[in-house]
DNA sequence: ATAAGGATGATTTTT
DNA sequence: TCATCCTTAT
């Protein structure tokens, strides 16, 4: 048998050799779903002599393809991994338009906005159109635009549906606009992405038939969380060979908010009657602990179509953990405290322990928390890179350099830094080119003739001619420059540094400086590649960039994430904080049953991302808007047997008065961790292991320390500590994380 | 045209 | 709380 399947167990490796056809592979977390795909793609190249070029993967981030590639190059060469078509939907439908949008009438070198993009955009279209901004919101406008074009229903057949409502029918009178400048700037949305590639297969089957002879193996990771447009994408392009191999688990679909729907992976089997339907139950993640909880709250609510079954021979485990807080600081103070005793108690650095949460803004206290402990941290999610004004302003100025048709970005820096053009010449402009129907670059291209009828003053017109100028010179050496250089150029000619240093103090000033130098460098990476792809390249990728993408894995720090970015990953340790009513679920979730499921399994999702320590956290109150408010625990605890927590005696009390916890930077129970073994109420349940594994003699063996001999063994906190006398010293480790072997 | 100061209102989740 | 919007003064 290959080397390649000897890593798998039985059912995995008749999903990994299934014949061609399509394939389902359906099952639970942490169940090796990813890790069969990843050899699926392996071998089918190494054991079916299938050309890389000839295979398409979508995986669910960017970093999950590229460490996927990096995987493969070992196996197949790198050269012939870097042929194989790997990305997120995202990605290759960009990739596939600049090919062929042509057949669109649109041209190749479009940008991609982003929401921030997007926003600014729809603010012109509801200006243009006299629509109130404040009773109709960009956001909500480009929301609902955003699921029309999910499910694929253009500005025409929007137009056409039953408006309920003096806002529906506004996004109705928006979206034909909104498009049709998207379309005069050179641009797509993200959403354009996916609905114009599905137009393209849909309307043009020479250009489909391409793409049929090019992939004869497609495979998608994350199957549940497909949306209508992905869906289509994936059926289009399986349509000829129907060599589809796809991986998913229901009850991990989280993404229903952006269109995602389940039913593309129940109803694989009436869409492929001849799939192969491959289920996978045992767990190698987690611990039996872990997995027995994570169950009670998934299996709490519905009836599963495939039973899913999941076992692990990973052991018990410590007991899943339940903290209950004082409010959002004690409980971040916790989550710190007890990272610093686990890394103290040696077996788990840092790198191994993720804090995850539903909202963004919940990072902030556990940020100060690791602070204050100098624990070395990274954060996903928040204010992005790439969202910094400053760093977007510099992006603005690249994106018009390569396609000054994008007006967005043009009136962006139009007056940044100041030249002198104030809102009302940009309004005044804005309107004269919609007049003219032309862009805003085109516009000002007509001021230069002075026999141009124009709305604006003579001094206006200088100021906006300078400004037309220096996007000529821009324009020119974008041509000729490396992109480093070009930033540069752009930096020197807008005296970046120097308006930096004017608009902000000087902390903040040299803060917003190292982000335009951090981009620089960023662009450094992309020197070799041939000179008219740089830019486009670049900025699509800058455009693209999940933040997940971002993570490293390799950094010795603790991970705060939002438990929708922690899909597929997994931790040692994992902290859930605020799980309460109004947070998780979320108070804008609990109207709708569908909704509610999905927040259910939005902490089944999280749960699952333990290897061996599961923490569950929440406060009885919190700050919200700047006002404290009370809050209950989540109902989904109350779906977790009492017997499969530990929940350590609880202060009677409340903590200091206010007044002590404001000078205190620590939380009242910050010193006084752990409260082990402690007259508090024990968990009503029976205490779990009863019993120690491992008594003082035995020989045993770990990764890392190698043998050694067992000093003491005793039951701490729902774990088992034990002493180790190694060569060099004794160590206590914890018997879930030491992976202990005892010695014959 | 811009800077400063006060009222106001918003936060789910993401490519 | 914090960011954005709107008013007013320069
Ligand atoms: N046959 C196996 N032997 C040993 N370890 C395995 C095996 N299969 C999977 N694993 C390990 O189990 C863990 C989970 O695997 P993987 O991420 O592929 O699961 P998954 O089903 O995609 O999980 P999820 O749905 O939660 O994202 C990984 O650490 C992986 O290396």
């Amino acid at each position: 048998m290959s080397e390649l399947l000897q890593q798998l167990n039985p059912a995995q490796r008749r999903a990994v050799e299934a014949a061609d056809g399509p394939v389902l592979v359906l099952a639970g977390p942490g169940s090796g779903k990813t890790r069969v795909l990843t050899h699926r793609v392996a071998y089918l190249i190494a054991e079916r002599d299938v050309d890389p070029f000839n295979i398409l993967a979508v995986t669910f981030t960017n970093k999950a393809a590229r460490e996927m590639k990096d995987r493969l190059e070992a196996l197949v060469g790198a050269s012939a991994a870097q042929t194989l078509s790997m990305g997120t939907f995202h990605s290759l439908c960009a990739r596939f338009l600049r090919r062929d949008i042509v057949h669109l009438e649109r041209e190749r070198d479009f940008v991609i906005y982003d929401s921030d993009d997007q926003q600014r955009l729809m603010r012109r279209v509801l200006r243009e159109l006299n629509i109130d901004e404040k009773r109709n919101q960009p956001r909500a406008v480009l929301a609902r635009i955003s699921s029309a074009k999910n499910e694929l229903v253009g500005p025409a057949e929007y137009a056409d549906l039953k408006h309920v409502g003096l806002f529906e029918s506004n996004v109705a009178k928006c979206y034909p606009r909104y498009q049709a400048l998207l379309q005069e700037a050179n641009a797509l949305d993200f959403d354009d992405l996916l609905s114009e590639t599905v137009r393209l297969f849909a309307q043009y089957p020479e250009v489909l038939a391409k793409y049929h002879d090019r992939f004869s193996a497609l495979l998608v990771d994350e199957y549940q969380d497909t949306n209508r447009a992905q869906y289509l994408f994936i059926r289009h392009l399986a349509a000829r060979q129907r060599n589809l191999f796809v991986v998913g688990d229901d009850d991990q679909s989280i993404y229903l908010f952006r269109g995602a729907d389940v039913r593309n992976i129940l109803q694989f089997e009436q869409d492929y009657p001849e799939a192969q339907v491959i289920l996978l139950e045992q767990n190698y993640r987690s611990t039996q602990s872990i997995l027995d909880s994570a169950q009670a709250v998934i299996h709490a609510s519905h009836k599963p179509k495939h039973l899913k079954r999941l076992w692990t021979e990973n052991g018990g485990g410590a007991q899943v953990r339940l903290h209950e807080g004082y409010d959002q600081d004690e409980e971040a103070a916790f989550v710190a405290d007890e990272i610093v005793r686990l890394i103290a108690a040696g077996e788990l650095a840092a790198r191994d322990c993720a804090v995850m949460y539903r909202t963004n803004a919940q990072s902030r206290a556990v940020e100060e928390a690791l602070i204050r402990r100098t624990l070395p941290y990274q954060i996903i999610g928040g204010t992005r890179f790439y969202e910094r004004k400053e760093v977007r302003d510099m992006l603005a100025y690249l994106r018009v350099a390569h396609n000054p048709y994008d007006s967005v970005s043009l009136m962006r820096i139009i007056n940044w830094p100041g030249r002198g053009i104030g809102e009302r010449t940009e309004k005044d402009l804005e309107r004269w080119a919609t007049t003219l129907g032309v862009p805003i670059f085109q516009a000002l291209r007509e001021l230069e003739d002075p026999a141009t009828s124009s709305p604006f003053a003579v001094r206006t017109i200088t100021a906006l001619l300078g400004f037309l100028h220096l996007l000529d010179e821009l324009i020119a050496a974008s041509k000729t420059l490396p992109i480093a250089e070009l930033i540069e150029r752009i930096v020197a000619r807008v005296a970046a540094r120097e308006t930096l240093e004017r608009e902000y103090d000087l902390l903040e000033a040299e803060d917003r400086w190292q982000n335009l130098v951090e981009l620089r460098d960023v662009a450094e990476g992309y020197k070799n590649l041939p000179q008219e792809n740089q830019l486009s390249t670049f900025l699509e990728e800058v455009a693209l960039v999940a933040e997940v993408d971002k993570l490293d894995p390799n950094a010795d720090k603790v991970t705060c994430i939002t438990l929708h970015q922690a899909k597929g990953l997994e931790y040692g340790a994992v902290f859930l904080i605020g799980l309460e009513e109004g947070l998780l679920p979320h108070s804008r979730s609990v109207d709708d049953r569908d909704q509610l499921e999905e927040e259910r399994r939005l902490l089944y999702v999280g749960m699952t991302r333990a290897q061996h320590k599961l923490y569950l956290c929440c406060a009885t109150k919190r700050l919200n808007y700047g006002r404290t408010t009370v809050s209950r625990p989540s109902r989904f605890l109350a779906d977790i047997p009492k017997a499969l927590l530990h929940t350590p005696g609880r202060r009677s009390k409340a903590p200091a008065a206010p007044q002590a916890t404001m000078f205190s930077p620590r939380s009242a129970l910050g010193d006084k961790q752990p409260v082990v073994g402690s007259r508090y109420t024990r968990p009503s349940a029976a205490p779990p292991p009863s019993a120690t594994r491992f008594a003082a003699g035995q020989q045993v063996r770990h990764a890392t320390f190698g043998e050694g001999i067992v000093v003491t063994s005793r039951l701490v906190d729902g774990d088992e500590e034990v002493t180790v006398r190694f060569s060099d010293r004794e160590r206590r480790l914890l018997a879930s994380f030491a992976n202990l072997e005892l010695v014959e």
